[in-house]
RNA sequence: CGGGGCGUAGCUUAGCCUGGUAGAGCGUCUGGUUUGGGACCAGAAGGUCGCAGGUUCAAAUCCUGUCGCCCCGACCA
């Protein structure tokens, strides 16, 4: 084989191990020249630096960049566009693969691997199990839940071989999007007791989702690593003290993480399930919107938010009259039945939309200038809904949309409608005006109580910028905000369908009451530099940073420097840093220039004019100040700093 | 899926409207000069112009289809 040709590279490193060899390379790359006067040459850079690391065996402990792998860019890809999307790329985190899909280069891993550790160390701590699951399930498994209709269009299919040959026997595969559908089986079958309870079971892996958008790198993606636990518990109350326990190591985690993140009530969407918080990292670029209060804290999801804009004691209004049709022509939207001749204000209509819920149609009655807050319909209880067409709602309630209203009475086929309803805020119209369900036509001194046909009130507006907030009724504020952690207290959604339950001690059988709870591992890693970097690049956080001291050479082919580099970087290891040695023959500017990029939070410079001082330099990332620190302390003085950045990062 | 935009060298892009030799910067390679915040000079390599049809004497350019990517909306960790 070739390989018996080949010296092994750990001998050749042996040869130069002799100082007289070192001495050796500047003449014999460079003729005649003097090697002091020569030594800096390009060329030289090139034949002198990388025999280096073997001379004095870096590799042992060293983490030399030259050896390693981080493709920095000076521009960034034309397909990024938020700024930790250019971060990743430029910084030689990720590469994509295609939409969604990226590969985690050296770097990014070891920032990935940072995060997994603090998530795995705060998951351990609260109690929680690490275990694996499949990542391929068998569709039966999904067949057999709650939310398999609901779940489908976000799953990959992976059902056949593709060779045509498999029956129709085998079984239907599913990639995982998430894993209740497996862990609750498996505690079924293997937990039956009170005393088993309570567990917590947790895994760190790879989700797979077909989001209808992946975007922002790995913000969204279809391949995504996600840390997810589930608990099993007796009852409600011990199942909210479990919830608790994992909210609390959720802050923890994202504080670990040196991300500021705020918790906010959630809808629990198609998870099911009671309440639920979600952990927002504020950013411009986030896709959820943030409902808060600045005075009392009051902070939730969009999708959630309520405002205090009605008031509790909010007296019904008296009719004026009799409604009364009058002829709209061609009048199909709000803004129409606004503008003269008509001029009836916004929000002294009522908006009648229609949807399709499981089967059956069913309308929903806002003020006009109201928006509805899709996900609020989720409180009725449709499994699933959409909204009805032009064909569903013409001949139940005898018009088109434009032209609909929720009057009792002029629906042509009320029977049909699974039920009318309305926002509370219509209650705030009193009389107002209304399509006649009759092309063409509106009603007015339509009262919402003698009128309207509401089946029940509730919330369906989006809450605007400016209302009363529903606890201390100061106005609200909305921001964008990135979604990096949900928990859920789940009930027993799921452990009814799967028959997950324990025997207690009076020896009844009883449902096991769950909760779930995720994180996105890989998009916590990038919401960390959405939110910490500036112009120059990222700045990590002492505990996700993947190196945290570089010790960076500026003129490695210095045997001195070379020596101080391994003393120093032994030093910050043995103070417990992970240290990477800038040992590439480049210029200086382009070495600072990366060192700002990757962000690594210390850096300690080593250049032949410091050498001279008989200094060298420390900086903190977060600081422009560059630090003079004599040799004989520096030792003394790298140790301290990690010292002091470990207590600054624990705190 | 609806709406908008873009596919030209590893990266950023010009050229396309008005058809006729594919051009630059960064990066890479060679030689030299430089050396503390992304150096300079000289030279070189690197392109099926996303793909497939069509129009034409001639297509990166015009037409049709298709694939991919990005942005806005619904969905989610």
């Amino acid at each position: 084989m070739e390989s018996q040709k080949r010296v092994d590279p750990d001998e050749k490193h042996n040869r130069h191990h002799d100082p007289a060899q070192r001495q050796g390379f500047g003449r014999r790359t460079t003729g005649g020249h003097h090697a002091d006067s020569i030594r800096r040459s390009a060329k030289c850079r090139k034949s002198i630096c990388v025999p280096l690391w073997r001379l004095f065996s870096y590799r042992r402990f060293m983490k030399l960049w030259s050896r390693f792998f981080i493709p920095t860019l000076k521009e960034s890809p034309a397909d990024a566009e938020i700024t930790s999307h250019k971060l990743l790329l430029r910084a030689g985190l990720v590469r994509k693969l295609s939409g969604g899909l990226y590969t985690y280069l050296p770097l990014g891993l070891r920032a990935l691997q940072k995060i997994t550790q603090l998530c795995r160390e705060e998951m351990d701590a609260a109690g929680a199990i690490e275990l694996w699951m499949p990542h391929l399930h068998p569709a039966e498994f999904w067949q057999a839940g709650p939310r398999w209709a609901a779940a489908r269009e976000i799953m990959y299919r992976a059902d056949h071989a593709g060779d045509g040959r498999r029956g129709p026997r085998d079984p239907e595969f599913v990639l995982g999007p998430t894993h209740e559908e497996i862990i609750t089986p498996l505690v079924k079958s293997e937990l039956t007791s009170y005393r088993d309870l309570p567990k917590n079971f947790y895994q760190i892996a790879t989700k797979f989702r077909n989001e209808i958008r992946p975007r922002y790198g790995l913000m969204r993606a279809r391949e995504f690593v996600m840390k997810d636990a589930y608990s099993f518990d007796v009852d409600d109350e011990a199942a909210i003290r479990s919830y608790l326990a994992m909210k609390a190591a959720y802050a923890k985690f994202f504080a670990r993480c040196g991300l500021k993140t705020i918790s906010v009530e959630a809808d629990t969407g198609v998870m099911g399930g009671s309440f639920s918080h979600e952990f927002m990292v504020p950013a411009e670029v986030g896709d959820d919107d943030v409902v808060c209060c600045e005075e009392c804290g009051y902070a939730a999801n969009r999708e959630k938010a309520t405002s205090g804009l009605v008031p509790a004691d909010l007296v019904d209004a008296a009719p004026e009259g009799a409604f009364e049709e009058f002829p709209t022509p061609g009048v199909a939207t709000i803004a129409a039945l606004e503008a003269a001749p008509y001029g009836v204000p916004a929000d002294r209509q009522f908006k009648t939309l229609i949807f399709m819920g499981d089967g059956r149609l069913f309308a929903v009655v806002l003020r006009g200038g109201d928006e509805l807050e899709e996900a609020k319909l989720g409180a009725l209880g449709f499994s699933l809904w959409r909204p009805a067409t032009v064909e569903e709602i013409e001949p139940v309630m005898g018009a088109k949309p434009g032209s609909l209203g929720a009057v009792r009475g002029t629906i042509k086929n009320p029977d049909a409608l699974a039920g009318v309803f309305a926002d509370h805020a219509v209650r705030l119209i009193g009389n107002g005006v209304t399509g006649a369900n009759k092309d063409g036509y509106h009603l007015r001194q339509v009262n919402v109580t003698r009128d309207l046909a509401i089946t029940k009130y509730g919330d369906f507006r989006r809450v605007r910028v400016g209302e009363p907030c529903p606890k201390s009724g100061q106005p609200l504020q909305i921001r964008r905000a990135i979604e990096v952690g949900h928990v859920f207290k789940l009930g027993t959604k799921y452990s009814e369908k799967y028959g997950a339950a324990y025997t207690d001690d009076q020896k009844q059988s009883k449902l096991m009451v769950m909760g779930c709870y995720g994180i996105g591992i890989s998009r916590t890693l990038q919401a960390v530099v959405e939110q910490c970097h500036d112009a120059d690049g990222i700045i990590w956080p002492w505990n996700v940073a993947p190196y945290q001291v570089l010790v960076v050479l500026l003129d490695p082919q210095l045997p001195e420097a070379g020596e101080l580099a391994r003393k120093l970087a032994a030093a910050a290891e043995a103070a417990g840093a992970d240290v990477l040695v800038d040992d590439r023959a480049e210029r200086p500017g382009v070495k600072f220039k990366d060192a700002d990029l990757i962000g690594v939070p210390l850096r300690i410079t080593i250049g032949g004019r410091g050498l001279k001082e008989g200094v060298v330099e420390m900086k903190l990332r977060t600081e422009k100040a560059v630090e003079k620190v004599p040799l004989t302390e520096a030792e003394a003085r790298v140790q301290a700093a990690v010292a002091a950045a470990q207590a600054a990062a624990k705190a």
